[in-house]
DNA sequence: TACCCCAGCGCG
DNA sequence: AAAGCGCGCTGGGGTA
């Protein structure tokens, strides 16, 4: 790989602008630091990128990336400042660092999205700080123009980080880069602390691009879509005709003329009214009421989840240019998962999936980590036979060593393994599970007991659970006390088994988190190799869609199968990265269509 | 009016 | 034959 120059360059928001400082992995100044107006911020990163690929260190990517993205400027690496102090203030390899003792800091807070204001132009959303700024400033002189560096300063930790006296040492990120450099060096992990980082920071401009692509969306076959189930849209306030005809159907059958079934109140009310016993409205617990209101309830039900989740409102307010655009938030969940804001991207019904369709002349591409966390967990725990038995299908494969006698029951047992089933099928199953792969049951168990002590687990790569809340210490305290009484107690135990389910199932639903963002890291990167020219991101294939466990890329028809290629490529490489030696495998089903309703 | 919580259901 | 993890969103229903 070509390094030339400045392994970093941090982007501060100065008075004067906005300034670059170039500095060492270990945080120490290098020469060749300026500042520049806001405005040329897009050519001078396009210039640097292609001369030294440095890795960028901003606070938030989600603040500095969009506007780069708009001015056809893609980064390849970056240093998400924010992310990754949540990371390192959380993990208990970083527990004794300044970071983690320091109290809580502005870098502690959610990232401020910017919202969208009328009268702000494109550059004040992306790199306006609010003072220092203002329009006046940024069509103002040029303060080191073009090529010309600032004079550099010595090397040492007092340089360009501290020359600005407006620069509020509170949120400098030269500062903050080396408190984060130094946490590392610190913990004796760097290796897994700095992959995690730098996945981290990858999936955050992953998520930048992906918002900027859009997810390629028919309105028409949407609307045909919702047309064919609803009946036709209807006027603002009123019910589709299917909706309004199935809704008569229940009122005339449970005699309630004017029953709202959007209420589970007035719902309850209603069918025990007709002599149903009832203690929910839940549709589970309906579909096994037989009972003429019944069949045409639960259709409503299915169909009214739709019109107001995913319905004509929500295509105007979530899909423009043919593309649907939700807000992804790297880091959202606890463990790492990713989480989206607005949309619910993370939630599309298949239902609704018939309407993701490619440009004319293009393909999605959508992968899928097959059984992703019990390979994850087989890599955690280093169990060679469960490796063994997931050289093809996973459960097959633990069907044919004898523990269970079908599919469906191997899978229901090693759920509960991972979420911490204690009664029912799944629960019945585990011992012949724990007898058959006694390293991994051993591993989730360990975290569940640490969990029920109140104590941290962490993933592979060194992402920490967080601690157990205010009230879940007083419920224990409480019942350690000599006049507790056995409510108290069961009370206490009953907090404590469940926050040992979240931390048994952190370390695995975490670790998955972090394979996934290799996963796509490794992929983008791929990507980008796949064509070379001036070409810019949304003209090759790029991603447009990221699910947990699933990935969609959106490619020239001609690409596809390179793509797909490249697909499996990258998820060895997670592999890899996480598990190094370990033989554990992990493929994924690769579909190339014009409808995402066409995949699996 | 604004806000908060709950029930229910969509996804992995 | 169904209870065990993590989320976000909608509409109802209550409170300030």
């Amino acid at each position: 790989m070509r390094q030339t120059g400045a392994v970093h360059v941090v982007l501060r928001r100065d008075s004067q602008g906005i300034s670059l400082i170039p500095l060492a992995d270990d945080g120490t100044d290098l020469p060749g630091s300026r500042t520049i107006v806001a405005a040329h911020l897009p050519g001078v990163v396009a210039e640097y990128e292609a001369e030294h690929r440095p890795r960028w260190v901003w606070d938030d990517t989600s603040r500095w990336y969009p506007a780069l993205l708009a001015a056809r400027v893609r980064v390849e690496r970056c240093v998400d400042l924010r992310l990754s102090h949540t990371i390192l203030r959380n993990s208990a390899l970083t527990r004794d660092s300044d970071l983690a003792r320091s109290p809580p800091s502005d870098w502690d807070a959610p990232a401020v999205v910017p919202r969208a204001d009328p009268d702000a132009t494109l550059f004040d959303l992306a790199f306006g700080s609010g003072t220092s700024l203002r329009p006046a400033s940024t069509v103002g002189a040029v303060v080191s123009p073009g090529a010309t560096p600032v004079a550099p300063s010595a090397a040492g930790s007092a340089g360009p980080g501290r020359a600005d006296p407006d620069v509020d040492p509170a949120t400098d990120p030269v500062l903050e880069f080396r408190n984060q450099r130094a946490a590392i060096a610190g913990s004796g992990a760097s290796g897994s602390l700095g992959l995690l980082l730098a996945a981290e920071s990858a999936g955050a401009l992953i998520a930048a691009e992906m918002r900027f692509a859009g997810l390629p969306w028919s309105v028409e076959r949407h609307n045909t879509l919702l047309t064919d189930l609803l009946g036709a849209r209807p006027a603002p306030g009123r019910r589709p005709a299917n909706l309004e005809a199935l809704l008569a159907r229940v009122r005339a059958e449970l005699d309630s003329p004017e029953l709202n079934p959007d209420s589970p109140t007035e719902l309850l009310r209603a069918l025990r009214r007709a002599g149903l016993v009832v203690t929910s409205t839940r549709s589970w617990d309906l579909q096994r009421i037989n009972h003429p209101a019944i069949p045409p309830l639960l259709e409503f039900k299915k169909l009214s989840r739709l019109l107001s989740a995913n319905g004509w409102h929500w295509v105007d307010t979530w899909v423009a240019d043919g593309r649907f655009r939700p807000d992804y938030v790297p880091g959202g969940v606890v463990t790492g998962r990713w989480a989206t804001s607005g949309g619910g991207a993370l939630q599309l019904p298949k239902q609704v999936r018939g309407a993701v369709v490619p440009d004319a002349g293009w393909k999605l591409i959508v992968a899928d980590a097959a059984q992703l966390e019990p390979r994850i967990l087989t890599g955690l725990a280093g169990d060679q036979r469960m490796a063994e038995a997931g050289r093809g299908d996973l459960y097959e494969g633990i069907v044919a060593s004898g523990a269970v006698a079908t599919r469906a029951e191997a899978k229901v047992a090693m759920l509960g393994a991972m979420y911490g089933a204690t009664t029912g099928e799944s629960g019945r199953l585990l011992p012949r599970l724990a007898r058959a792969y006694p390293k991994a049951l051993a591993l989730v168990e360990a975290a569940a007991r640490a969990g029920e002590r109140g104590e941290i687990v962490s993933t592979r790569l060194g992402r920490s659970s967080p601690l157990p809340g205010a009230d879940w210490r007083l419920a224990q305290r409480d019942a350690a006390d000599v006049g507790a009484s056995e409510a108290d107690r069961k009370r206490a135990l009953s907090h404590a088994r469940s926050w040992g389910r979240f931390t048994r199932n952190f370390i695995v639903q975490g670790t998955a988190a972090e394979w996934a963002l290799c996963w796509m890291g490794a992929l983008r990167n791929r990507l980008w190799a796949l064509e070379d020219g001036s070409a810019t991101l949304v003209e090759r294939p790029h991603l447009v869609f990221f699910l947990h466990d699933e990935v969609m890329v959106h490619a020239p028809a001609h690409l596809a199968e390179a793509v797909a290629t490249e697909v499996r490529a990258a998820a060895e490489d997670a592999g890899r990265l996480l598990f190094g030696a370990m033989p554990v495998s992990f493929p994924v089903t690769v579909a190339i269509v014009d409808s995402y309703a066409d995949a699996k």
